[in-house]
DNA sequence: ATTCAGTTGCAACCGGGTCGCATCTAGAAA
DNA sequence: TTTCTAGATGCGACCCGGTTGCAACTGAAT
């Protein structure tokens, strides 16, 4: 069961820089956030991490940030099949994309990296003649250890 | 480029009717607008048109309709990438899983059935030993006719 | 040091979705 | 056919994720 591998700490910053977007005092907090989070940080966590870097980062600024990310295809948005609650979660976007698996009982998250997933979006890149941005696959259902129990 | 196969008519109704859901004036106008529906209705659009055929239905009915059918794994929830706004979009669960493409600048919505796709599932299943019940794919990118004006 | 486009905090707002409760009704039982 | 009640409904208030208008502020180019 492979798993993504991260990129370079300080990445998302470097991007910035070279975009020649401004870098302001709480972008770089939310940045930093980002990028050492372990994972899938939802907009309120994302915050409440945030103002502990810089108190005076306001909920609004975290928003637009996310959307700044999101718009530069930096991060990727997942809804991990709305396991808690209707928000959003956030990642940065890694090297490969992966596949996020939510189990319906214990509510843990798994990812999964598939060759078959690059050889799926190839195939509707050719035979739809769709030229791919952004994918996601998200799947619920029992993981092993709730399979049995279930 | 292969699109998934309608169900009969009526099917939902008698889902309904098979594992005991009681049947209402309501239900029956949401569920035949659900079958009639030609695709991806969001929960506004539904209370619109089943208002049409019983104007005594109400938002959170429909809510609550809604919610009862994806228990039963009877509707699949979409976002369509957020091409529309922050909402869900709902469509009956056809035999055959298909991908959703969203076109990021005309908006057009299609479908994709895979044999990859199955092959996918089929590896999640094996190699995370994970029991899918539901499973979504979704993909952002440039349609055919627009990729060249872009 | 000056300048100003771009960014921020704030507070109000929006819209999708939920909930509590009094009332109503489908359909099983008699 | 009538009775009965668990379950469904309409209504209005509510919650919460996300957006926006605006005046004040600031990064970085000059």
């Amino acid at each position: 069961m492979p798993l993504p591998q991260t990129e370079i700490p300080g990445r998302l910053q470097s991007h910035f820089a070279e975009r020649g977007i401004r870098m302001t005092q709480q972008r770089r907090a939310i940045l930093s956030v980002m990028e050492t989070a372990s994972k899938h940080l939802d907009a309120s966590q994302l915050l409440r991490k945030a103002k502990k870097i810089d108190p005076s980062v306001d909920r609004s600024t975290v928003y637009r940030t996310l959307r700044l990310l999101k718009r530069h295809g930096l991060i990727d948005e997942l809804d991990l099949m709305h396991i808690h609650g209707e928000g959003h979660y956030y990642e940065r976007k890694l090297n490969r994309d992966h596949i996020h698996m939510a189990c319906l009982r214990c509510g843990k998250i798994m990812e999964f990296v598939s060759d078959i997933f690059e050889k799926l979006k190839g195939q509707v890149e050719k035979d739809c003649r769709f030229r791919i941005v952004v994918s996601r696959l998200e799947i619920g259902g029992y993981c092993a250890a709730c399979r049995g129990s279930k």
